[in-house]
DNA sequence: TTCCTTTCTTATATGGTTAAGGTGAGAAAA
DNA sequence: TTTTCTCACCTTAACCATATAAGAAAGGAA
């Protein structure tokens, strides 16, 4: 492997030389940068930003560790876009971009602290931790610069930055949405308890429900760890006795599966039973019918974050919470049992 | 940062013994490594990985480097089971994994040596490179172990291996599958050109239609760039003023925007046209009708990857081609025009 | 002659590994 | 009993690929 040692010896400086040369000094002769460059070029080097790293104790990556992305909430193509929205910001700030997996048994044996040293990680982008998972326990003590995609801190942190929407306002919207077309038996399809988008969007279905007067009961609510097929089940069982006019589902994964229950049972959506989801996935729009849902760019999550997170390292950040805006996506898969009344009244 | 130098001086031994406790080294006395271990758990103290590597000028990583990751071919999941399935190798390996993002313009930018130096990269599992990609050139010359997904070499490198299925023997199957059901006109929707598994799976599809006594024609013959808008748009052209019986797809996206042509030109699929896709990606299954396809589990292509680059790296492997098996699956997306026949023949 | 620039070298640092050398205690040999 | 050997255990120093502060040499100007 070709270091700076042997464009030092090819260009007969020292190496100090060279790594100047490198880094923009001013006490490097243009004749010998242009030698200096020109052979490096010709051997095919370039600095090992790993070595650099540790050298200048300074940190060019922006790290992205991914938590429990073996799970099924991982079926859909979100945190790709994710991925790419980091990457493009990274690309913007000049900075490597990588990866680290993680889940929540390994976070038992390897702290936070650990994991970032041991990968050199001055700062890094969290996804998918959870509200019992140790590494989030952990976040507040040590100082690593993070930012959380879709988690909140109940206290602000200074170096702890948040990336997300407003669940709780977006399902607040969407169940509005369905009172507002005359939906009044509304069933609940949430995803995992621990994750924090399900408290915040549960609540917000809450919300919706409490402000129209209508009362939120427990049986009507179902976990289903944002699953397509264990909504599937849980919609299929709940539907053999009961016929909600709606279905609330935290993500479209598990609006899939819920349609796909109904109408196994012979129910047609949106007729018989409306659904709407949550991400605007790529499936959404891909189902028979094609899902109502709330439509969150998760490129534009990826690239704040990266900015974000550049911005904490270097202590120029001055709000380490960004929301970004969502939008209730109108497509096939509910009813409007008021149909005929609005359609007067636009009229 | 808690380094090993801190430990040392609570442990009151030179850094040497310390490093020598955590490699397991004999000339440490019990006590000390004993009385080490604890001060290391105290201090929430493990060796950074990087200088390790650094200094040892071995690396305990696999490495995955994924070029053009941000184009359409990847709105499925495939490439997440195969992060997957590389992750679960790595930790059978007990090696940490991190993956690294480039792209064909990147890649004329840095060398693919570069770019493994850099970071520290001694072996890579390379996903998503085209056949005149810089790096696939650049890949031969250079001695840094590698193992490519979905692309074989023409002539097998000691340091360069491979992990697919027979593509190519794959469409002739599902090729052959549809001509077997009465299919004679048959349209292909294929993907990238550059894309190696493009080339074999366009061959496989000719295989079968020579070998059943059809002619290939061009004019049946669409590229749409693994994307399903483009697959969409150009089987909406074709079907204007055309009626094949069957479209083989190349990816299960493509046969979705295919699928979704036909039916709003008012096309029953398979009725009046059938549609056979590729990958088994998660749509395949959620689409109306159920895509017929080709199964590749993914999961285990990135396993096996993450196992051939060790042997690869670690001088021990004898086969550096692995070719995974394969399986067609039936579902909705295929008319059998040979139906009663069959039926009769089976009763 | 002194002082200042410019341009280089040297030395030390980063966080570790590892070969080679040193120390002391107990055992074997003289 | 003294000397030598052995062995367990530790330290030292060089190294990885780089950064950077501090020092030094050469040349020109005051």
């Amino acid at each position: 492997m070709v270091s700076i040692k042997d464009v030092a010896k090819k260009a007969g400086v020292s190496v100090g030389v060279v790594s100047k040369a490198f880094n923009n000094y001013p006490d490097v002769g243009k004749e010998t940068r242009k030698r200096i460059m020109d052979i490096a070029q010709e051997l095919d080097y370039s600095p090992n930003r790993i070595a650099r790293n540790l050298s200048s104790k300074k940190n060019s990556a922006i790290s992205l560790i991914s938590s429990g992305f073996e799970e099924n909430d991982q079926k859909d193509n979100n945190s790709f876009e994710l991925f790419k929205g980091i990457y493009f910001g990274s690309q913007q700030l000049n900075l490597d971009f990588s990866i680290y997996f993680t889940d929540s048994f390994k976070q038992q044996e390897q702290s936070y602290v650990q994991f970032c040293r041991e990968r050199n990680i001055g700062g890094a982008i969290l996804q998918g931790i959870k509200l019992d998972d140790p590494f989030f326990k952990e976040m507040v003590d040590t100082n690593v610069p993070c930012v959380l995609i879709d988690v909140v801190m109940d206290e602000p942190q200074s170096c702890v930055g948040s990336v997300t929407i407003q669940n709780r306002k977006a399902t607040e919207d969407l169940t509005a949405y369905l009172i507002e077309r005359g939906h009044r038996d509304i069933a609940i399809m949430a995803g995992t308890k621990e994750a924090y988008v399900n408290e915040e969007r549960l609540k917000g279905v809450q919300d919706a429900l409490l402000k129209h007067g209508l009362t939120f009961e427990d049986k009507m609510l179902f976990y289903a760890d944002f699953d397509d097929q264990q909504a599937y089940e849980k919609a299929k069982t709940y539907l053999k006795t009961h016929r909600p006019t709606a279905f609330v589902c935290l993500s479209d994964l598990m609006a899939y599966g819920v349609m796909k229950a109904a109408q196994e049972l012979g129910l047609s959506v949106p007729e018989d039973v409306s659904v709407v989801g949550f991400d605007n996935s790529m499936i959404a729009g891909m189902t028979t019918p094609t899902i109502t849902t709330i439509a969150q760019d998760f490129f534009e999550m990826g690239r704040q974050s990266a900015l974000l997170l550049n911005r904490i390292v270097n202590g120029e950040s001055k709000e380490n919470e960004i929301y970004l805006n969502y939008e209730l996506l109108e497509r096939e898969s509910v009813q409007d049992f008021t149909n005929s009344d609005r359609k007067e009244h636009e009229s």
